[in-house]
DNA sequence: TTGAAAGCGGTACCAC
DNA sequence: GTGGTACCGCTTTCAA
């Protein structure tokens, strides 16, 4: 049978009481006990059962993670970012995949929450915030991450997606580029990436492509992608660069322009977003736009350590700013005019 | 304030045996009481406490999953499998990477244990299991998934990877190819992999590399395989053929060989291992061996599954067979002699 | 410094 | 059918 606190307790000749005492080093107890406890503890392999401490309202240790698809790179290496830091804090993660559905986002919420757990970070759509803020009512530490709510006040770690998306179009303008095609995919992020991928086209006069159109949701990006650029790349107009909102939507151009024959990137300039595994696997490299996402999982893992144990009075967004990252998928475009 | 059974109860004016029992759909209730127990739980918003539930013997319905590493593409794919078919099934997972670390291992395990996991799930690589057969012993449900125990009675669900690595060579020698290298990592499936590659080669009469060496345990392993790679290009009999142990490390040796100007597969023949979204995302695409995750995961979730709701007696171990997926990065040798 | 006892939010056995 | 109640394993006053 499992090994209780009532077992070190009568082995030990004291009370439990004692014996959580020692557990969780507070209240007064002499050395002597404390030791000989410990011993006890020690000798019978005691390990506290945290759902029993739970339920008189201590933490469970564990956070929920809400993100869009484990297996996207992107997702799969910043949920590793934050379980690495929920590591050196003592905490573990329960991962669950939501693939941008409202109602798997509100059934996990619900569910986890019923599982005790200490606090979410959200990393999914959440193009409804009603249980969110249910949630915060309640006094549940909530953060967001890589995913900004700008009209809505909740802790958040994100990275300017609008800079990025400018960042990524001035890049192409700079190269040359005067016909640039985008793909994006209908979520908060993407929309943030297009809006400054416009504000740059407009600064620089350039029109924005008449042929665009959001990549509907799919369980193959990579596919969607290939088809979208497909339909750019034998459109009336073609490009000469195209931004994709995603690494995997940038794999998706190249290898799209490959089997139509077009060379990356003397034909074809393609700039990727997110900076994952990916853009130092395709060929060619990819120029990305660059998501820090170390220090994103990092910062918002403490600041959810800081809401759980309550330092933290005010809401704060912590917005880290994406870089351009240069490499062999984007080229100054050859003047042919 | 949290509502609880109590206000149920209260509020529906019966006791609060009576309210679980309308939660848990058991024992003699009239039909009034019931639809007037659930009104009010509607009403109150209830939803069950399961901790306290779990503090009785009941499940936690949360599953710990061990896997190396959850940034890299197969085990972050194999974790949404499982994922999926948890919540299929109304599992949550807790994810653990272990980056191979005995002590990690042991520590998750022993921590989740604490949290009242309802079984584990273990995908690392677990070179010593005397934690594990402590867990067994205390009738605490554990299945390996893609890392097969052939000394060791364990509820399995694993891919052949000697065979895999028979199918790879095999595959490679039929093109012609008597020049071999092979790329791997010290674990155990990579092991495997090697033993079968060694097997095809010695049935054809050909020698093994001699400047073979397992690559050390790393954060890098792009980096790490192409170091590799270099070594064997540059060596005094440079191979015709490379065989990665898997796709992330084959995504190195395609680039390698770039970077010293071969050509891929026209002066070097590549293939993979797992058939991961790597393998398509590479130039050329992969010839790889093919681990049929989704299955894998579906198989070891519902094995886990009659674990807990104890329908199985015997251990078993189902064991998938892999395949080969021939794309790009293989070619026919052009006879030289 | 130590321990008795009252919970935490449920479950399940056993009367009624 | 329904309810009283003894736990589950631990935390936390409050006395002693």
């Amino acid at each position: 049978m499992k090994v209780t606190i009532y077992d070190v307790a009568r082995e030990a000749n004291v009370s439990i009481a004692t014996v959580s005492k020692v557990i969780n080093n507070n209240g007064r107890i002499s050395e002597k006990t404390r030791r000989k406890v410990r011993e006890v503890m020690e000798r019978l392999n005691y390990h506290p059962n945290m759902m029993a401490s739970a339920l008189m309202g201590k933490q469970t240790k564990t956070i929920g993670l809400l993100i869009p698809d484990l297996a996207n790179p992107f997702f799969s290496e910043l949920a590793r970012s934050i379980e690495d830091r929920g590591h050196e804090l003592g905490y573990n993660l329960v991962i669950c995949s939501t693939d941008y559905q409202i109602d798997k986002e509100n059934k996990y919420l619900s569910l986890l929450k019923q599982k005790g757990i200490d606090g979410f970070i959200l990393a999914s759509g959440f193009e409804n915030l009603d249980k969110v803020e249910e949630l915060m009512q309640e006094d549940i530490p909530v953060a967001s991450v890589a995913r900004d709510f700008p009209m809505f006040s909740i802790n958040t770690v994100a990275i300017d997606d609008f800079m990025g998306g400018y960042l990524a179009a001035s890049h192409l303008i700079k190269l040359g580029h005067k016909n640039i095609g985008i793909i994006a995919l209908d979520v908060w992020s993407n929309r943030e990436r297009l809006r400054g991928f416009k504000q740059a086209l407009e600064e620089n006069n350039l029109e924005f492509t008449p042929d665009f159109e959001f990549i509907q949701k799919t369980n193959n990006l990579l596919e969607a992608s290939k088809f979208m650029t497909h339909k750019y790349l034998s459109g009336s107009k073609p490009p000469t660069a195209i931004f994709a909102c995603n690494d995997l939507l940038a794999a998706g151009v190249i290898q799209a322009a490959k089997e139509m024959g077009m060379n990356v990137p003397e034909q074809l300039s393609v700039v990727g977003f997110d900076n994952t595994i990916i853009a130092t696997i395709v060929e060619p490299t990819l120029t990305t736009i660059a998501q820090p996402i170390q220090s994103m999982g990092k910062e918002v893992m403490d600041l959810m350590v800081s809401m759980i144990e309550g330092e933290i009075k005010e809401k704060r967004r912590i917005t880290l700013l994406p870089t351009l990252v240069e490499r062999k998928s984007t080229v100054k475009l050859k003047s042919s005019t």
